[in-house]
DNA sequence: GACCTTCCGTTACACGATATCATGACGGTC
DNA sequence: GACCGTCATGATATCGTGTAACGGAAGGTC
């Protein structure tokens, strides 16, 4: 497998108890720099959207923390999602209504990713998008829209998968 | 206006019984072509996301329908809107969950276009991308991912609502 | 402490989508 | 005509996604 695709796609469920936390401690500090608050309930809802490589739903994370005792209503699960969202430590998947773990962390660079979403095992990987954002952003001037959100999503197998090495 | 722009957003609203006719007549035709069957409540369902330039959600169309006295099922509107998506007549915005009429109907050039959604009137323009789907699956094919579906979606302001001349 | 802002809990609800099973409409075949 | 297969529709229920509104709690700032 190619440094990008290793890159990009992880085997999905190797959650790493070291890794995880080293996940939410750049979190935190994401939070800080944009004074934020990294409020007990964000980390938790972080914690469990950073826990796996797959994308995961609002009511996934809610079954979730209601496993480990945590009870909370939707809305709860929807506003740390939000904040979650605002300091860029997640993304979300419009085409599956769900939403993953940010592993890239360049938003210095400023450069977009796009998302590739394996039908399989659920991972969702990003990899550079700029030139293709861009693109979009010309098509748009051309027809005299004046663009404000992009969404670029691709929904396929992973490498992993269409090699035959993802679950079945 | 440039001649792109009125083509891909024409007023929202400006609904015309004769342009309608046509459009329905135009997707009977998809429909013979491909071998299905353009069945009455399929034309219904049609007629009410033609009837707009604008995206329109499943029980929008539900609840116009049983304005016009034609009480149906949920699952029946969906069931009607797939057949649509499988004729070609309408498309799936993925980041609204909402449906609208195909303008173009240039299947035969095979290039595909990319959506434009405003977000002040709902008017949804397409314009050709087939050089920004290319660059997707070249994307994908650097990352070894075997892409099959691609979804790219654009909000903003139409050129009429970016001018002011949009109902507010 | 008093104040303000932000976050969270609770309830209820709107909207989007599907599962399941039953009925109807049509064409072909014997 | 009777039978059968296929596809479209109907009816009911349920699940998944997302938000409104209101009040209370937690944490900063003076």
């Amino acid at each position: 497998m190619s440094d990008v695709a290793r890159i990009a796609f992880p085997p999905p469920d190797k959650t790493n108890g070291k890794r995880l936390a080293k996940a939410v401690e750049r979190a935190g500090e994401e939070f800080a720099a944009k004074n934020l608050r990294f409020t007990k309930l964000r980390q938790m809802v972080y914690e469990e959207i950073a826990a796996t490589y797959a994308s995961i739903g609002a009511y996934e994370i809610l079954a979730r923390l209601a496993d480990k005792g945590t009870r909370v209503a939707p809305i709860s699960i929807y506003r740390a999602i939000d904040a979650l969202l605002e300091a860029g430590v997640i993304h979300r998947l419009e085409s599956k209504n769900a939403f993953f773990a940010c592993r890239r962390m360049d938003h210095r660079t400023g450069r977009r990713p796009l998302f590739l979403s394996c039908e399989k095992c659920g991972a969702v990987g990003e990899v550079d998008g700029q030139h293709i954002f861009d693109l979009i952003g010309e098509a748009a001037v051309g027809a005299k829209f004046q663009a404000r959100v992009k969404f670029v999503e691709v929904q396929g197998l992973c490498p992993r998968c269409a090699a035959g090495g993802g679950k079945e």
